[in-house]
DNA sequence: AAGCGATGTAAACAAATGCTGACTTAGCCA
DNA sequence: TGGCTAAGTCAGCATTTGTTTACATCGCTT
């Protein structure tokens, strides 16, 4: 869970005015609202102003929980991560993987999948951020391949599977390509069976129904 | 070609202040260091600055041949998709599609497809420009559907081939992902095979119309 | 060779942006 | 309750960025 803990507030949100000083609050706000405009407009596209608005902070307090906008991009990224290993270490078996991944893909949350992928692929131009990027796709790729027999090049065939997931995501979240964009998890999940049956295949030899 | 045409240039790139006077070969040096920082960086990562150094040009003159950054970034974006239609609608078979993009995947020039996918998947905000996006990269579906019988969701699975292709260069060029990341021609067109036979069956027994 | 339009240059401006410092205020504890 | 620290506000700073304007100069035509 990451944006359904704040304080009791009754009805609706109330504005920054009458809302109760609460540090954790403030800086949960800001990482929510940073997180969608870093995933949907870039690093660069997406100014500390408009962050702070969304997110209904004063823009100094960006600086003072997050030391600058780059740091406020890393605990984003950091913040992706981890949630983004919760979803795909859970033991899923080769078999509905494809489920799995269709389910993820389809979610329009504002913090789902998509959100998290979306932010993976930004870049700040900033060398460490870059480094957390490549380290967690990579894991993925190998955790990924980890679940197939692992033959010669599965790695490189996982990370054409990851690849298709970035790409979907992007042909729907960011680009909005019909009839991809809209379709839900049912009609996603039909390409990703044969896409994961012809790239990722089962431990060798023993297989089930042909 | 259009990196390659440029007025008699002896040896190496005379600087400025020497160079012959000409419209033509500025506005096309423009547009190349244009279109890679674009590609590279995003709309709003890439200073107009940046791009007149990278093309030994005085900044000024962007606003004089394209108006502003907007209409220099539509001028790349159109410029791309002029080549990208030209590297698709030659006819290719089914048969070597997967070839075909593998080789074209595999291009580093700094004018190839990754380099134009990569500017096809940058948005400056700019209305026009997210339109011309969106249609390019609908029709480059449509005609990878076509290559199909034209099952019930060949659309939808040559998006999701499409969508396989842009991550594969995201992951390349942008991420540097390995070993994906130098996997050449020939490793790249394994996968490729398995992914266009699983998801774009060539006009099978069973429903294909004329 | 002269004139003149096309081409290129330099400087500056206004707006936007990231960040900082001094100040105010709320909430908690003795 | 009074005070003290954490939390939040406000205004402004130094740069960066896109664009414009006035000026210099090349090169073609006559």
């Amino acid at each position: 869970m990451s944006t359904s803990s704040r304080p009791p507030t009754p009805v609706a949100a109330r504005s920054a005015d009458q809302r109760p000083r609460n540090a954790a609050d403030t800086q949960h706000r800001l990482l929510d609202a940073a997180r969608r405009q870093f995933a949907r407009n870039g690093y660069s596209g997406t100014t500390v102003r408009d962050i702070a608005a969304e997110a209904d902070v004063n823009v100094a307090l960006i600086s003072r929980y997050f030391r600058s906008k780059e740091g406020l991009f890393a605990a984003c990224l950091t913040g992706a991560v981890d949630e983004l290993g919760d979803t795909i270490t859970a033991e899923v078996s080769l078999a509905d993987l494809p489920l799995t991944i269709a389910r993820q893909l389809a979610e329009s949350d504002t913090d789902g999948l998509p959100t998290r992928l979306l932010l993976l692929l930004r870049s700040s131009g900033d060398e460490g951020a870059d480094r957390i990027r490549l380290d967690v796709l990579k894991s993925f790729s190998v955790r990924l391949a980890a679940l197939t027999g692992g033959g010669e090049d599965s790695l490189l065939n996982a990370q054409v599977v990851l690849a298709t997931s970035l790409g979907i995501t992007v042909l729907r979240s960011s680009v909005g390509l019909e009839p991809l964009a809209s379709a839900g998890e049912q009609e996603l999940v039909v390409p990703l069976e044969a896409l994961i049956a012809a790239l990722l295949p089962p431990a060798s030899g023993l297989s089930k129904d042909s």
